[in-house]
DNA sequence: AGAATCATGTAAGGGGTTACATGATTCG
DNA sequence: CGAATCATGTAACCCCTTACATGATTCT
């Protein structure tokens, strides 16, 4: 059972077939060379993450039999998986500790894939930094001792993304 | 076998027992009233971890029977576990996705502990994060596209925590 | 000659979460 | 009367990581 506070790569496994099918041990190349320093994924998982999206039905696989290795299990998006890949992209991510990860995967998707509504999803993840960093600067009012250090802290981490945002509004890929 | 990029609540165990003895049930309350808005465990995986502490020597248990109840197991720290704790105290993290549990906890045994060392560990934890985002900023001048992107994102994370830092060398507990 | 790459997977092990078990007391 | 608290744990389950298996090709 995955809860919703977990990050899962599938919708990023989902991106990656937005251009053509792919096989899995060439998805694993990709996911390492292009978001590598951002998400890491280990290859047994991608490999299971695949059955489950297939299971799922947000993929479907074709076996291209190959001379001398093993075949290969090309996987394409449904329709299915290209609307759930296209309002995952959408979402501003709540939570600060997912932004380093699932921010800037959503972000390399725009640019990649040069999609529209970037500054949709900008200025919706801006609205939520700001929101919750007055909330947190509100509670941290009637708090003291330790609970204002953290909620302060959490304030300060959420205001400094707000900035990063404002410099990506403008195309940030040459 | 634990990976040093994990977080283990071990030494928060260790500085719960700096005071007096404690029973487990007793532990996990403490654990959730004082820490719980940062740092969220479960009471099964707290009993694992005590077995873990007195298998490894740093915490001593002896038993108290009680009428109509389950005996209570109460722990105490052995003069190595206390090493332990205040050695684990003294360490800036290194890891910006850890400040927000670990360096947390530390400052608040800092206080709740009234220990000596605070500026210092203060001071390591701002050279820690200056170092980091400088070597961002520079790598950043060199990249263009996504990885910029990252590397600017996180300098900007590590760039929040110093002023943040600055407070807290006041005492910040009244 | 030995290592890395290609291409799929299975198996074992570790750690965390949730559920379950027990049994008295206390609160609403 | 039912729920929560106290106090320990065990068992099942899930996910991730690491290691292993295969077998040809290509690089150093």
């Amino acid at each position: 059972m995955t809860r919703e506070s977990d990050l899962s790569p599938q919708p990023v496994l989902l991106g990656f077939l937005m251009h053509q099918p792919r096989h899995g041990y060439d998805l694993y190349q990709e996911f390492r060379r292009e978001l590598g320093s951002v998400w890491q994924i280990g290859l047994s998982q991608l490999y299971a993450h695949l059955r489950q999206l297939e299971e799922a039905g947000l993929i479907s696989a074709t076996t291209e039999p190959q001379p001398s290795r093993p075949p290969r299990k090309v996987y394409s998006l449904t329709a299915e998986g290209r609307a759930v890949f296209l309002s995952w992209l959408q979402q501003p991510t709540p939570y600060l500790r997912h932004m380093r990860i699932e921010l800037l995967a959503r972000l390399y998707f725009f640019d990649r894939l040069s999609l529209p509504g970037l500054s949709e999803l900008v200025a919706a993840q801006k609205a939520v930094c700001h929101k919750q960093a007055q909330r947190y600067a509100q509670l941290a009012e009637g708090a003291g001792g330790f609970r204002r250090l953290v909620l302060e802290f959490r304030r300060g981490q959420l205001e400094a993304v707000v900035p990063w945002l404002d410099r990506c509004q403008v195309p940030w890929s040459q």
